[in-house]
DNA sequence: CGAATAAAATGACAAATGTCATATTTAAGA
DNA sequence: TCTTAAATATGACATTTGTCATTTTATTCG
C-alpha cells in the first residue's frame, strides 16, 4: 500500500503536526527517537519534504523541522505523492492500462468503489485535522 | 498494493482458467507470451504455485499447467497469500501493532471500511466466477 | 568575526524483490 | 526402453528500496 519511506514520513509528520510550531522547531534526531525510526533515513525523508514545501526547516542552532500554519492545511496525500508518488495509489490493480468504468479488469469492480472512499479521505483530511483527532482521543499515534 | 510477482501470478491464473482445463493444459512459456510476462520469471511463479496447490500440473510432453474443477474454486486471496502473504494486506496502514476499533490509528477510520469491502472479494469471489465475468464480458483481461 | 549547531547534500552499503540461465527430474510415445 | 518434451530446482545477477556515514552549507550568538 504505502511503501515504509511513506509510513516513516506519515508518522513524522504527524508528530510535527503534534508538537511543533514556528516557535517550536523539532531536530530530525528527537523526532527520530520519538517515533522510533532510523535517524539518518529519517533525516533525508524529511529534507525531501522540506524541499518540497510540504513542512519547514531551518537550519543551524536552534533550528529544525516544523510546520507552518499554511503547512497545516496540506494533506496526507501531498506526503505520500513526494514520496511514493500519488500514481501508485490510482493505477489499476493489475497494472493494466486503460482499466476504467467501460472496460474494467477482472478486480476493478472489487476495488473501485473503496479505494475511491479512501483516496477522498487522504486527499481532503488535513494534517491540523489529524493532528486534532489525535489531541481528542478520536485517534492514537503511539510511538512504538 | 499487489507485489508485481502477485500480478503476475493473478494474471497467469486468470488466463488459466479461460483457456485450460484437464485436457488442455498449457506450458508456461505459452502463458508468458500471452500475457506479456517474462517467461522465466513467470514459470517459477506457477511452480510455486502448482506446490502449494492453487493450480494443476504435469511434467513431460503434452504436460504444463492448468486448473482443475476444484482449483476453480479458490479465490483470488488464496494466491496472493501464497505469493506475497496476505498479512500485507490485513495490517494496518501504518505498521502500528495493536491498531484496531477501540484504539485506531490516525488512518484507521479512512481504510478500515474500504478495506473490508476489498477483501471481502478477493475471498468469497471464485476463480470460475471471475472468468465468467471476462467471458460474458462484464470484465476484461487485456494481454497487454 | 568566529565557534557551535543543525539542516542539506552526497554517496556508500544492505536487503528485498524481480529477472534470467542452467541443470535435473518426470512423463509420453515411438 | 530410449528419446523428447515439459515442469522443477537451483543459483547467479540486476534493480529497487531502505539504511547509514561523511561532508558541506547555513544560522545563531557571544
Amino acid at each position: 500500500m504505502f511503501s515504509i519511506s511513506s509510513k516513516y514520513a506519515i508518522k513524522a509528520v504527524l508528530y510535527l503536526a503534534l508538537y511543533s510550531d514556528e516557535d517550536h522547531k523539532i531536530m530530525a534526531k528527537d523526532i527520530s527517537k520519538s517515533i522510533n525510526v532510523p535517524q539518518a533515513y529519517l533525516a533525508k525523508l524529511l529534507q525531501e519534504l522540506s524541499r518540497r514545501n510540504i513542512i519547514s526547516s531551518t537550519r543551524g542552532p536552534k533550528g529544525g523541522f516544523y510546520l507552518s500554519d499554511a503547512d497545516r492545511n496540506q494533506s496526507l496525500i501531498a506526503i505520500v505523492d513526494v514520496i511514493d508518488g500519488v500514481d501508485k495509489l490510482k493505477t489499476c490493480l493489475l497494472s493494466i492500462k486503460n482499466c476504467n468504468e467501460k472496460r474494467p479488469c477482472p478486480l476493478h469492480g472489487l476495488m473501485a468503489p473503496s479505494r475511491l472512499v479512501f483516496l477522498n479521505g487522504l486527499e481532503n483530511k488535513t494534517l491540523g485535522e489529524l493532528s486534532a483527532d489525535i489531541k481528542a482521543g478520536r485517534s492514537y499515534l503511539p510511538f512504538a
